[in-house]
DNA sequence: GAGATAGTTCGACGTTTATACAACTATCGA
DNA sequence: TCGATAGTTGTATAAACGTCGAACTATCTC
């Protein structure tokens, strides 16, 4: 199982990322991710509101990972996800802040 | 023609939100929209890029209506966009900052 | 009124999307 | 080795999307 490399800073593209989060569930997803180091998809999926098809998270993880949001790598059987802040932070600055905020705060 | 109203801020959702700025025209749009108080559809369809049908100008107009970003009022046989700024860091704060200097940014 | 200008509405098209199930691989624990 | 657990892959389906052209409405100017 080959491990891809992760979408570079500099090809992180606006649209894409504001396709990959403009889904209720990936929204959720990456909040979940926010201060939480590491999530399994397993936890990620029941995050997500009502629990979802395991071949539905996988989309959705993969969305999130094309679109440079966020990190993957094995451990065991789990795959564990983290959130790309610093790249985040550094090519578009207060757009995760905002968009986190968004899910959580009311 | 009737005058719809516009969204109110506390129905404007997230999810929809992202959806009407995960596509390059309608990002573009509101980059050209933010300092400017208020732009034509055919301005903004110029300002998208390649010039688009006028059809598809109504309807990426009609997307960011629908999701709370623009407002628009008819004078005279043109009908004018103006970005809500207001409502949106009321409601999303540092969102559209972010965004549109994701859109002009670097 | 006649002609030009600015948008809208409608139908169509090819593409993409979210979702799910079934079958599969890979890893762990006993 | 066996069974359980965690994800992946492939396929399918129903819905939504971006785009366009043609026909239409509304307004302005002459």
């Amino acid at each position: 199982m080959r491990e891809r490399p992760e979408l570079p800073v500099e090809e992180m593209d606006l649209a894409s990322i504001m396709h990959a989060l403009a889904d209720p569930s990936r929204l959720r997803m990456v909040a979940a991710l926010d201060g939480q180091a590491e999530l399994s998809c397993a936890a990620l999926g029941e995050q997500a509101g009502t629990a979802m098809a395991k071949s539905t998270t996988t989309h959705h993880l993969g969305v999130l990972r094309d679109a440079g949001l966020i990190t993957t790598r094995h451990v065991g059987q789990r795959k564990l996800a983290t959130l790309r802040r610093a790249a985040l932070d550094a090519r578009f600055p207060g757009l995760l802040d905002a968009v986190i905020a968004g899910v959580t705060g009311p």
